[in-house]
DNA sequence: GTGAAAGCGCTAACAC
DNA sequence: GTGTTAGCGCTTTCAC
């Protein structure tokens, strides 16, 4: 059914009374061939609507013009419906329209160790992998077949791996704690996400080497991300339980929610008993009564970087990266004990 | 670059010690081999990672299972990082997560008449064509190559063309003005955008049906979606002074939010003495003080629909659309006088 | 049951 | 200058 009408080189080739050759070299600007015929040959194809077959094209090895985009947060990606889950449709939409604006068609794909995968996945001229995790098949995959690619956020697995474009997730944790601790916070606890990727392995890592420089024992909770809202508001009761808490920081704005609304219901006033924060801003957080301190990503600055470092790549330059930038706290009312 | 390592069908076939025919009929089911033989074969093909070239393979016309997305109200688009442009962003992961859900990858691209467009543009299995506008010659060059094709939002020019889904813009049109007239408003202008696509043309004869059914005199401006806020808050001086106004209808939500704050600087209170509301709603409309009255659009309806009549028609049935959906109006404090 | 061989539409050596 | 020809990796007749 697809491509029903198919104009090939060799109809051009009779109705401008040549071989196909001529008609490609026309076409593609090579060889050597009189301006002349040159011309003719190039009208005749835009009169009967000729466009060269990519895929035959493609078969000697010239690009697509396409790049893969992966989400690894598969998680989150299962409810993309879920109020509250910017981070897909924020990142997706300005990796498209920066990859458009450098000329290239992004392409989205699941789990490409998947079965059923289209079967166009490994032709496309690069790939964005977005929070890989540890031991991440689908890395495994584009290095093994020497697919050009980059990550979003590091990959935990190869810190010899350079082409990835992030924020400075460690430095904003530690700036998320020392604002609480100015806002009186003496005992923070985090909630991270389950996944292994990046973000939560340096968030962890830093809080851990925070809490070690104040002589704080440490405490972390795992919450898998799909869990949401409900999820960290059931969680709720035994962190408190555990032991004296007055700061959560809370990596996902639906974990922060949950955490704020249960804390709520059990009469627990926030900021003024406990302050709440999360790593990743949303309308969920904004919305929040009080509203909810967060880190404010920057996807359009990761995206661009990450596409130049692969556009780099793919033109077999050696990577300059990584590239990191740095995301912006808001203090919010949920934080802010006045 | 790409495709480095190529493990080939004649690797597997030396592999296995065998032709290529047998690795190809082995690997797709076809033909007629001994069970020990295709086991042997599949076996030898996973043990030395081998996966066809889908390139190749297209040549011979197999889909690539890919989709393509083009989202056609451009203006938008050249200016996808305005905050309040919410449309694009939902509209394009709804569409991918759902994509990915029926197992087809979207790919996302710009206007196909561009130059420079990605080759594999025309090798994808369909399109979906968001708010194709009159004349649209995206519409024009699928229609011409015979490759399968639905839009969002009814082409203008086609009423024959049933494969298309849609929310029902002229209902919610009335629905609103009628919301409008019972919070007294009697002097009611719509203000629409520049493009010529359904929801605009079908919006604007909407309002002047509903005009001349209460004899009132329509009034309709027309502003690019691209002038945004800036663009509304300018023209509102005009629209005062060309007659008398006590609502606007803004089909966008920043020409909305301009109206909205032009005319609280103009010393109009809102909604006592204008009323104001928006035919799409966004993070802008109900951030803005008053929160302004919005027709909730539904892009995971629309886009479900859209894709499964792209399905049908790539499968090479008879189209079963069009779709259409209700949309919900949300009434807030820009027109609820109270 | 199995495989040789003819293309799919295109590009690029290499003759002429 | 221009055209012949040999593939790219795969699928598909059609002999064997």
């Amino acid at each position: 059914m697809a491509r029903a009408k198919k104009t090939t080189i060799h109809d051009v080739a009779r109705a401008a009374n040549v071989s196909i050759t001529a008609v490609s070299h026309a076409l593609n600007g090579k060889g050597t061939l009189s301006e002349q015929t040159r011309e003719r040959i190039i009208h005749t194809a835009a009169r009967i609507g000729y466009q060269a077959d990519a895929l035959a094209r493609g078969l000697r090895n010239a690009p697509l013009g396409s790049i893969g985009v992966v989400y690894r947060s598969l998680d989150v990606l299962g409810e993309y419906f879920h109020p509250g889950v910017d981070a897909f449709s924020h990142t997706l939409s300005t990796m498209s329209a920066l990859a458009l604006q450098r000329g290239y068609a992004p392409m989205i794909l699941p789990d490409l160790t998947g079965t059923n995968i289209p079967t166009i996945s490994f032709a496309l001229d690069g790939y964005v992998v977005i929070s890989p995790h540890r031991a991440d098949p689908v890395v495994e995959l584009l290095r093994n077949r020497g697919i050009p690619y980059v990550t979003v956020g590091a990959d935990p697995d190869r810190p010899e791996f350079t082409a990835w474009a992030s924020e400075d997730d460690a430095e904003s944790c530690t700036h998320v704690l020392e604002h609480l601790r100015r806002q009186g916070a003496r005992h923070p606890v985090l909630l991270r996400g389950a996944d292994e990727n990046a973000w939560n392995i340096d968030s962890e890592r830093a809080y851990l080497s925070w809490c070690h420089k104040y002589d704080l024992s440490p405490r972390v909770y795992r919450l898998a991300e799909a869990s949401g809202v409900g999820g960290a508001a059931e969680l709720l009761p035994r962190i408190l339980g555990e032991g004296s808490v007055d700061a959560i920081y809370a990596m996902t704005a639906r974990h922060a929610c949950g955490v704020l609304h249960a804390a709520t219901d059990l009469g627990l006033r926030v900021p003024h008993d406990l302050l709440v924060a999360t790593g990743s801003d949303a309308e969920s957080a904004r919305f929040s009564r009080p509203a909810i301190s967060a880190v404010q990503l920057n996807p359009d600055v990761v995206c661009a970087d990450a596409l130049d470092l692969l556009l780099e790549q793919i033109s077999g330059q050696v990577s300059s990266g990584p590239r990191r930038c740095r995301a912006k706290f808001r203090a919010r009312g949920s934080t802010l004990r006045k």
